[in-house]
DNA sequence: CTCTTACCTTGATAGCTATCAAGCGCTGTT
DNA sequence: AACAGCGCTTGATAGCTATCAAGGTAAGAG
C-alpha cells in the first residue's frame, strides 16, 4: 500500500494516469510496490517472472540487455516521471525482456499488471491512452534500429547529437556518464571520447565535462549526410 | 468496397480480425481498398500522410527506411497474412515512418484508421488484441535492437541463424534474396557473402544456394559466446 | 588530507568491414 | 542459342574501431 502526496502528484502527471478516477487509483495503489533502491541496486533481472510495471518517481533507472558474450547493452534510460515495462502486460512470455537497475538512488513504484488489466477492460479510455505510449515507444525503437544500423560510430553519434541538441535549443548537459552513452549508440567509450574530440577540433560542437554546446548546426548537419572522413578545421 | 471470398478467409485468420462480428467486418470491408502491387512498387513512401494500415493477403512486402547517407535500411519483411503500419492509428505524427514496396506481385488491403478506431472504441477485445500485437512488435525490435548492437557482423549473423535455424528445426530455405537479409543485419552483401562461406569451410552449416542446413549447433553457439576469431578446421 | 574509486582520455595495434572492381551463374527474353 | 540483367561471389585495399595499456581528473571515504 502506498499513499504518498508528492509521489500521487506526480503519478498522476503521466498521462496513463491523469485521467484515472479516485476510485480506480485507490484500487491501483493498494497493492502497489515502493521501492527504493540505491545507486546500482537491481531491480529485476533479464528473465525474472514480469507480474509489474513500474513508474520512477524520483531518479534514473538503467534498462540493459547482456550478450551472450557478456557485454551490456543499454535499451534505455528512465527518468523520472516515466513508466517501464508496461507493454509487457501484454506479453505471452511473462518474463522481462531486459534487465533494470538505478543509476542513482531511485524511487520506483511497482503496479500490478493484473490489477490494471482489470481497469484496461472498463475504461476504453485507458485504453487508447496505452496504445498510445506503446505506439510512441515503437517509434522510439524505429528510431534507435535505424541509428544502429547507420554505418559507422560517427554517423551514429552525429544523428543522436542531432536530435538531442535539437530538442534542447544547441546545448546540454549530459545527466548520465558518458559510457552509457556510448552503450546506447553500441560503441566503446574510448571511440566515443575520440569521435567528440575530433568533432571539437572541428569547431561543430564545443565538449567542457558534461557541457555539451552546439557550435556550427550546418555542419554537423552536413556530416549525417556525408561520407567523407572527419578532418580537423 | 471489397469482397472476396477467399481473401476475407484469410482476414480472418489474423487474430486482430478473427473475433469480429459480420456487421463490424463488413463496415471495415466497406471502405477497404484492395491493391495489387508489381514487384518493387512502392505502396507509400516515408513520410507520405498515413490514413490506412495494411493487411498482406497474397505476396511479401519490404519495409525500409532511407538514411541521410542514401542507403536504405530493410526494416522488416512483412508476409502473407500478417498487417503492417497499424501501430499508427495511434501515433500523433500521421506520418509513415517507412516506406514500402512490394518484393514480389503482392496484394494487400488497406483499412482507414478512422473506421478501425471507431470499431476500437466499442470492443475492448478488440483493444486488447492489438495491444497484444504491438507489445509483440515491441519485442521484435527489441530483439533486433540487441542484434546490432552485437559488436561484429559475424556475431549478428550467427545471432540470426541460432533463431531462424531452431524456428525451422536445423534447416530452412530463404524465401527473399541474400542482400535483403543483410541489409537487415545492417552489413554489406559482399561481407554477408563471405561470413557463410567461413562458416561453411569451418564446417558448422552447408549453404546451396537459399538452403541452409546447420550442421554443428553447439559449434555455432559457441560462436555467439565467443569473442576468437573464425578459422576453417 | 590522503587514498581510493570510477570515469574519462589518449596512444598503439590488430582485426574487421565497407568499398571498388571483376567475374560467375542463373533466369527470362529475344 | 545468344544475350542482357540481376544477384551472388571473390579479391584487393583503405579506413574504421575494438582492444589493451597507461595516465589524468574529480568526487567521495576514511
Amino acid at each position: 500500500m502506498v499513499s504518498d502526496e508528492s509521489l500521487i502528484h506526480k503519478l498522476c502527471q503521466h498521462h496513463l494516469f491523469s485521467e484515472l478516477e479516485q476510485s480506480a487509483l485507490n484500487t491501483l495503489m493498494a497493492d502497489a510496490n515502493r521501492v527504493v533502491l540505491k545507486p546500482n541496486e537491481t531491480l529485476f533481472h533479464q528473465g525474472d517472472a514480469a507480474e509489474r510495471f513500474y513508474f520512477v518517481a524520483d531518479g534514473k533507472m538503467r534498462l540493459f540487455r547482456m550478450a551472450p558474450s557478456g557485454h551490456e547493452k543499454v535499451v534505455d534510460i528512465v527518468r523520472d516521471g516515466q513508466c517501464f515495462a508496461e507493454a509487457l502486460m501484454f506479453s505471452e512470455q511473462k518474463h522481462y525482456p531486459v534487465s533494470a537497475d538505478a543509476l542513482t538512488e531511485t524511487v520506483v513504484v511497482g503496479f500490478s499488471n493484473q490489477n490494471f488489466l482489470a481497469l484496461l477492460k472498463q475504461n476504453s479510455e485507458l485504453c487508447f491512452r496505452l496504445l498510445t505510449q506503446m505506439s510512441q515507444r515503437l517509434h522510439v525503437l524505429l528510431n534507435e534500429i535505424e541509428n544502429l544500423s547507420l554505418q559507422n560510430a560517427l554517423h551514429r553519434l552525429v544523428n543522436y547529437l542531432l536530435r538531442e541538441l535539437d530538442e534542447n535549443g544547441g546545448a546540454m548537459v549530459l545527466d548520465i556518464p558518458k559510457r552509457l552513452i556510448a552503450s546506447q549508440l553500441a560503441i566503446q567509450p574510448e571511440t566515443l571520447s575520440r569521435l567528440l574530440r575530433k568533432l571539437c577540433d572541428a569547431g561543430i560542437i564545443s565538449v567542457d565535462q558534461k557541457q555539451l554546446t552546439l557550435l556550427d548546426k550546418a555542419g554537423l548537419y552536413q556530416l549525417s549526410t556525408d561520407n567523407s572522413p572527419l578532418r580537423a578545421s
